[in-house]
DNA sequence: GTAGATGCAAACGGTTTGCGACAAT
DNA sequence: ATTGTCGCAAACCGTTTGCATCTAC
């Protein structure tokens, strides 16, 4: 995950102390190229930093959704994940068989929501898109 | 919210016997224009029948959507919805102003989709498109 | 009569919070 | 020194489950 400035900086723009804890848990998410929920988070945290009580994971990640620094995304399991709030905004694929999560973009989506909205009467404040998919394979009949 | 059978038939159809809990449950579901999650269901449901435990509205939901009968969703609040599985594909419009969910269907942006998936290498198994709105106000420029 | 369905209450899993201790500024 | 942040444990909320009872078939 790509944050827009270092972690030093991000916490002073946003008067937010820069703690271990702090520093450990957005060093995780930088070093994430996936989307770790807040558990899986803890637990990568706590092998760089034992010490870090779950609660300091929730509570930093939404300080940093408050700030706009992150984005808080629930794909149907219930559980919070996020990621960096500076990228274009995108949707996402869903791999059922293996969990991950894929990013996409389309323009011609994004134009046709507009349009939608517009026609029943209303202006988009956030939408969100979730494509659940299984690798495509051709010919393919019956689930196996 | 329309079944496709009445009742009694949908129960026999799928193994479920006909008890008084589930006839009010679903004739309650059969009421509702709109889409209550569990708890405002079983609030219905104990004024018609005040006897029933919420944990027979949960395990009813979950038969009804395992039966293929009901279809499960879960707009970002963390509690789940319940529609009809009968009708056709749609998507959702939640207004975030008064909570409400408004339904709607483009052909077009489910066929973009399936471009878009098959442009990954992935075949969709389902998807789901929430877009948040609020009534479009022309010229607002601050929230009210 | 029997298996399935129910009510109750306790458990669950993810998340939030009150509190006293602690540490960044 | 001040105030934000922390760890801990308990609370929270929607949901699920074990169990004894009940009831539709």
């Amino acid at each position: 995950m790509k944050f827009s400035k270092d972690i030093a900086t991000l916490c002073k723009e946003h008067g937010l102390r820069l703690t271990e804890p702090r520093k450990v848990i957005m060093q995780v998410l930088a070093d994430s190229s996936d989307h770790p929920d807040a558990v899986e988070l803890h637990r990568r945290v706590s092998e760089i930093s034992p010490g870090v009580a779950i609660a300091t994971i929730y509570r930093t990640l939404a300080l940093l959704e408050e700030k706009g620094v992150l984005e808080k995304h629930t794909f149907g399991d219930g559980r919070a994940r996020f990621e960096s709030a500076d990228q274009e905004h995108h949707d996402h694929f869903i791999n059922i068989e293996t969990g991950d999560v894929i990013e996409f973009r389309s323009d011609e989506i994004e134009r046709l929501q507009e349009e939608i909205a517009r026609q029943h009467g209303f202006d988009i404040v956030s939408h969100k898109l979730e494509i659940y998919v299984r690798p495509a394979k051709k010919g393919r009949r019956r689930a196996g």
